[in-house]
DNA sequence: GCCATGCGCAACCTCCTGGTTGCGTCTGTG
DNA sequence: CACAGACGCAACCAGGAGGTTGCGCATGGC
């Protein structure tokens, strides 16, 4: 269990690129209208969109990278979706740093008593 | 409530920052040392970390200013903590990205019946 | 067949970020 | 008081991220 737990620890820096991808105002944009809109292409998610058409499609294959979304192709669209699968995984670092932490102060309160 | 919906997706970009500041692999690490170690100064989070004690300063600078991690003075020494509470809001954020996401597909499939 | 639409690729630029180094400051201790 | 330990500040540097522009290539409709 602490080996298990010491092992997650190591492997938790292996998240950075999926909170990376999300730590974007312009991505996290893209995702917003993704989710108002549902699976659409590239050009729908540019209309209204205060950057250029690259730069959407950049984010969007930073965020493909990132495994958060996916396209498919579509006669000569692209549309894209989100894997909410992978969403969860970030749920689950975050979870997993809270209970490690809350674990921490209680094995220091176990010591002071 | 579609409403409160709205206005939410909107802001969701506000999000980025606190993303942002998970988004960096040595800074996951800092907080992995802080989740097994408890709370503890800067020095001790550098030793045995492979960059520079100003590097990890800087680090620990971009978490608390994301609401990430807190410090208090004792004696000479500067102690850090982390703020679980700041890592259930990121949990929020993903939870609602992803409900958000699953009601864009019901609607849709209510549009195709 | 022709044209508009929707993309992909590549070059280029700017600015922020992560990192280091050097030095100054405060605090506890013998 | 003198010294060492822990930290803060500032300057500096290299690399990458975000963004734009220009162009070329398929695909679908008239």
């Amino acid at each position: 269990m602490s080996r298990r737990r010491t092992g997650a620890a190591e492997k938790l820096v292996g998240a950075a690129p999926l909170f990376a991808a999300l730590g974007d105002e312009t991505r996290l944009s893209v995702i917003a209208r993704l989710c108002t809109g549902g699976p659409q292409s590239i050009v729908r998610l540019t209309s209204g969109a205060k950057v250029s058409r690259q730069a959407v499609t950049k984010h969007l294959q930073a965020l493909a990278d990132a495994g958060i979304v996916r396209s498919r192709r579509e006669g000569r669209e692209r549309i894209w979706e989100v894997r909410t699968s992978r969403l969860a995984e970030a749920r689950g670092w975050l979870d997993q740093i809270s209970s490690q932490w809350d674990e921490a102060l209680d094995r220091l309160r176990a010591l002071v008593e």
